[in-house]
DNA sequence: TTCATTGCTTGACAGTGTGTCAATTGAACT
DNA sequence: AGTTCAATTGACACACTGTCAAGCAATGAA
């Protein structure tokens, strides 16, 4: 109940994130998520200078809210290599579809937009850290599969459980969340960890 | 020296073309086009519709002019399961780089426009087939690790050649051409290969 | 030679979206 | 009463796509 007048900052996040979610992340213009703010257009450009800010801010916000980070640190508890690349693959991929709308429409337009790229390298980083982590605990444990160098497991890792690949077997395959996150399992456990 | 005059279409889905690789796909107006073909803007829209008309046309003249269908059919070749593997991720892995600002200007824009998006599977339906081929391939040979399903093993090849996955690893990461196609045998043959 | 066709040109315009600016209002703080 | 802050309205610049009308030059056929 303290929030019966919620700031319009936080409203303007809140319409963008819907509105992104409900269009998928296309053809959302400044326009209708100030309609949807309750605000002008014009004052939308008062909180965020532009409309890649704004996104940024957004994606930010929506990190905040769904708590990614304690989710991550769940998976501390792993007590194997293995156990850690399962959970690791479990709670990012159980996240991605929460994010999806927004990090797409990130993604479509970092090409052409420094502030956009910056914001999306920042979340990829951490992402990349705890892959690190986890080829590094398969390491140390001796099961990482003798085939792989560190850096490139690392990096291949990453590259495999990218949002892009979500997408392509999720919504152009027709995969279910759960069936994504079993066979990415197969797939990963069986490439990168020794028999 | 037959083509001394060369047509004004074909003029155009060069220019459109070398733009594209030039510019990576970002920003290129069809009054860039224009002038690069040496015509009017207005004129273009003689030739193509719309833009999509033109970048879907600009691809199935690349496809023409690269032959990538020739490539694909020196996979036949191959005597084994891993050797055909072997083989679509040299032929396909090696193709990317010399379409890819191309197609990142088809997927950009396919989910707001249909006629790309139809194009677009078009493409891809001919990549699934062939990834169907070498997981039947594995399969009769009885060298499919037993842990995958057919369809599965097909859709999640698939994904993992996508150009968005060798867009990471070699624009993100800074692998060259010859290492990511290094590492994705490693990464697939482990996989998906019974040992 | 005249006429129609074809391919292209120019100029103008509608529509959409982003981003900016100036003048104004209304409420809250002091 | 005066200041400040948030937001409003209307107008505008700019870029890009797509359309339309009128015209021009070369080609080929009657």
């Amino acid at each position: 109940m303290s929030s019966k007048k919620e700031s319009t900052r936080k409203r303007i996040l809140n319409a963008t994130w819907h509105l992104m979610e409900q269009h998928k992340g296309q053809g959302v213009a400044m326009s209708n998520i100030a309609k949807k703010a309750g605000i002008s257009r014009q004052a939308l450009y008062l909180h965020f200078k532009t409309r890649t800010e704004l996104m940024v801010a957004t994606v930010q916000y929506v990190d905040e809210v769904k708590n990614l980070d304690e989710r991550l640190k769940k998976l501390n508890a792993a007590s194997s290599g293995v156990e850690l690349l399962e959970r690791y693959i479990e709670a990012w991929g159980g996240y991605i579809p929460e994010v999806y709308s927004l990090a797409k429409a990130l993604l479509n337009t970092r090409e052409s937009d420094k502030a956009t790229a910056i914001a999306w390298n920042g979340c990829m980083s951490t992402l990349q850290g705890i892959c690190g982590r986890v080829i590094e605990t398969l390491e140390n444990d001796g099961t990482l599969n003798t085939r792989w160098k560190r850096n490139e497991a690392i990096d291949m890792l990453w590259a495999t459980m990218s949002i892009y690949s979500w997408e392509q077997l999720t919504i152009e395959c027709g995969w279910s969340n759960k069936k994504y996150i079993e066979w990415m399992k197969v797939l990963l456990i069986n490439a990168l960890v020794s028999k």
